[in-house]
DNA sequence: ACCACTCCATACTCACGCGTATGGAATCGA
DNA sequence: TCGATTCCATACGCGTGAGTATGGAGTGGT
């Protein structure tokens, strides 16, 4: 919507593409990333880009190092704050279900694995979480296969979710029907 | 592996173009759909291709509705003649987790989802997927709402299956842990 | 005030892939 | 056998977007 959000600040640096890159990204896909189209946005032309990055994918690859890093640490640490282990798996469900800005790149990025380059980012991201859902499951008291397969399974269906009720509009489910399904997760794929 | 199954038939038909596409789009993805490199495939050149389609995307689209045709008919068909409902679900989940060439074009579907064209139709095979998957459930005796529920997330967990151990190879699993994880989606999605 | 360095504009080149135009070869029906 | 139709080759046009060359404007240090 806001495709003017920054006042036009005169001169540019690179993690301003970086960023404008990102949000592009979430909007319109990676297929969308064009260094005109960007500089367009930002008010700038090709001249800017080519002093900052030497190649389009020079800034694909380091807006994608940029959201890798500033990824989910908020949220992990918020979930391992929480002093009982059982009580964390479905407050980390509840709340990664009411975020929303965050799921746009990760889906984005999901709907683009064709691109070499972003395939061994979202590798690495979903790597850690899944770790990290093994974790918790062993912590909730899940023994250590069962608790790999069912982090597996858990990131598994986070990940089809997006797919299908974000990338596909499919049902596009009631505010309702959203929260009953994720109930239904927490019920089903958390032992009691 | 085999770029040439077909001993060169002298004359191609239009169906001949779309079988080629499907298995193109099956190893390099829908990006990699080009006509003169299709043509190249073929034996033939880009003369032969715009005699039978009038553009790149009329390609494109007969391709996709053919394999929501003749997609998962049998399969389905299979499972409806187990007589028990009971033992539908689990006997659907190991057919489908030991079939392999059929998950190709869907995931390569998947993860090209930035194209306009192939939205709709994953849009439908899923849609119709998961409702024999709501009726599967309800007929093991789930009530409506959960068997809806549940019938998402399962389907949530082989579209999230597919994205991050076939399109990224993430821990590539060994065919024991497949096995084992197989058996945990039985035991943890599907009432005893 | 002046120089050096940073950032950007303008104006190109160039590869790539879609689509078109047109003529020729293969095949079929009569 | 001989048109008519089907299928294909060759040779183009053409838009798009990446990358380059080069000069100029803005900014900071001394």
């Amino acid at each position: 919507m806001n495709v003017r959000q920054k006042p036009e600040r005169t001169r540019l640096s690179a993690e301003d593409w970086e960023d404008a890159a990102l949000s592009l990204i979430a909007e319109q896909g990676v297929g969308a990333l064009a260094v005109e189209a960007l500089a367009r946005q930002l008010g700038v032309t090709k001249g800017s880009f080519y002093w900052h990055f030497r190649t389009r994918e020079a800034l694909l690859l380091a807006a994608l190092e940029r959201w890798e890093q500033y990824g989910e640490k908020e949220i992990i640490s918020q979930i391992e704050a929480i002093p009982d282990p059982r009580e964390r798996l479905p407050e980390l469900f509840r709340r990664v279900a009411h975020e929303l800005q965050p799921h746009r790149v990760y889906a984005a990025l999901l709907k683009a694995l064709d691109h070499p380059l972003v395939v061994p980012v979202m590798a690495r991201v979903s790597k850690r979480r899944t770790e990290f859902l093994q974790t918790a499951y062993s912590e909730a008291g899940m023994e250590a296969e069962e608790a790999l397969n069912r982090a597996r399974l858990t990131y598994a269906a986070y990940v089809g979710f997006l797919q299908l009720n974000f990338t596909l509009g499919l049902p596009r489910l009631s505010h309702e029907d959203f929260d009953s399904y994720i109930e239904h997760m927490i019920a089903t794929l958390i032992p009691a």
